[in-house]
DNA sequence: GTGAAAGCGCTAACAA
DNA sequence: TTGTTAGCGCTTTCAC
């Protein structure tokens, strides 16, 4: 298929009359060498169309300079946009500082994950970025000898470095702003606790109603499977207990909602208002367009890129947990 | 952080009283060995918490078992899902055959791309798969000694295998249905033609008018970059040359068309019919709901990451180019 | 300023 | 039925 059969150090060597050593350092820049010597070595690289074989260094080195994300990343077409945003963004320092980004799906499903974390553990990473698809697994015990960093969400008692979304924060605002326009009967409908992240806006949620003197209504209060049709489903039966508002903590889930309420021809705002989470295109061309939360996705692998970074320089740094502040996105639907 | 430090095959050996050559033959089945033996080996195994190291495996056997998929999979919340999709679909079939899937993205963009495929070559990969960012570039060139499958896109002049979307047949399909439908006046939008699947859906296109004796009105063509404003704004400039029918080709412009036509409440299909390709949730909950063309592109993986396998195990088989059949779904919009 | 050589953890040819 | 050993391509210590 192509000349660059097996060209190793040891033929560029050769070709220049130099030690492998010698073509090593000129490589790594690990140590001085005369102009002279690297020009030809140079000269021999380009002569061969050598590339180095990063598996034979990375054994030899015991560093690959890669850097494993494992998310729900093929999940659906939500979740997938989420993490790959956040993919995005740990790629971007990653490639500022010569690293490389592997991406790995962990299905949102325990046996997949544990499947890959396995996997990655033998192809030699040095570190782990990921969002653990439950919390009551014990990781730890998977894990090879390198870093992890927590994204998006937690498993309990974990000891890592950690990187999250404000989630309580934000919900209670955005059932706040609702309170502020006079809704008294909020509906609050997501997918399963089992995330940190669910959880989360649940707490900002009961936080907002309870510091506004609302009682709490269960009735008012769905959890379900993230579907569009359950969404959808779950819509039917929240209005039979006359919310004035709803808020979604699931962009699929939302979708359901819109398109119940579309079909049924009922008013948004008019006669129910309606907040969800994720900023996706197709919330502004909805009608009317969604107030959403939009989450910093970008910025979350952004973050978690420079923690894991940073925890790569120094194993024995203090552990950090850091929480990025999502934003309201005021629209029509509210 | 974890105990799994340096064990090798070699304290396995020593643990279990064979040699490293037995463990390794009872690990990869590659040879016999008495019942008696391997459960030794593995007890060894599980005392010791071992794992493979398959750096090491990939630099002696010069095989990583490790395939790569480059493509625009950062690039924008649409395209991301449909290459996701396909990601999906080439992980389900390496799975089963114990190989594994790397993403790699690209961003569309030719820079970005060589970077990536120059740094796969050097990671030691079995095959990749790949969505070229560009029909110019001479990619053979950047390779390294490894099967390479296109796929959605080929460039010029290639002598790989290919799975590809049979773009003009489902486009002039559509086409044909907006015919059938008494339209007369219909517009295409599109992306820049700098991809070949771009091209064949105008060909499409244009193959379904003059086959229905229909003149081309270069007026009602518009090819521009692809956003959801592009969109909106060509829409504003298709509409004064009064189409009966708008063909996009492209998800992310078909929200801004969307968009525009239900900002100024024009009425859909009454007053203009939309087709659009993709199929994406938000498709379903727009008013009135999309008719879209459906790519197979978990198939589409599918089919690559066969091709992939066979290719590599015969290296010398003839060049393979599929075309796999995508869907017109035909909802309220036309 | 450069070279020789050991060895990372594994596979596979050869030997027994 | 199993063991011995060379060597994949590189980095790195030690020596000069």
């Amino acid at each position: 298929m192509n000349e660059n059969k097996n060209i190793s150090i040891k033929d560029v060597a050769k070709h220049a009359n130099v030690s492998t050593a010698t073509v090593s350092h000129v490589i790594n820049g690990t140590r001085f060498v005369s102009e002279e010597t690297k020009r030809k070595v140079h000269q021999a690289m380009d002569d061969l169309n050598y590339r180095i074989n990063s598996v034979a260094r990375s054994l030899r080195s015991r560093k690959s300079h890669v850097i494993a994300f494992l998310a729900p990343i093929l999940a659906s077409e939500t979740s997938n946009f989420f993490f790959m945003s956040v993919a995005a963004g740990i790629q971007s320092v990653l490639k500022q500082n010569n690293y490389h980004l592997v991406l790995s799906d962990s299905h949102e499903e325990l046996e997949f994950e544990e499947d890959e974390i396995r996997m990655l553990s033998s192809q030699m990473i040095d570190g782990l970025i990921m969002a653990p698809a439950s919390r009551e697994c014990d990781y730890d015990q998977h894990f090879g000898d390198y870093p992890v960093v927590y994204i998006d969400r937690v498993p309990n008692n974990h000891q890592r470095d950690s990187v999250l979304v404000d989630n309580k924060t934000v919900s209670k605002e955005a059932v706040q702003m609702l309170i502020g326009k006079g809704h008294k009967r909020i509906a609050f409908l997501s997918g399963p606790h089992t995330l940190t992240t669910t959880e989360e806006r649940y707490e900002g949620y009961i936080e907002a109603l309870t510091e506004a003197g609302i009682a709490v209504d269960s009735q008012l209060i769905r959890i379900g499977e993230v579907t569009l049709s359950n969404g959808y489903q779950l819509t039917d039966v929240l209005l039979q207990h006359d919310p004035s508002a709803i808020f979604v903590t699931d962009n699929v889930m939302a979708m359901g909602v819109m398109s119940y309420l579309q079909e049924k021809s009922i008013r948004v705002p008019g006669r129910i208002a309606v907040v969800a989470f994720d900023e996706f295109q197709w919330t502004r061309i909805t009608s009317p367009p969604l107030t959403v939360i939009e989450q910093p996705a970008f910025e979350l692998g952004v973050k978690a890129a420079e923690v894991m970074l940073e925890r790569i320089e120094n194993a024995n740094a203090p552990r950090q947990e850091h929480r990025l502040t999502a934003k309201l996105i005021v629209r029509q639907s509210s």
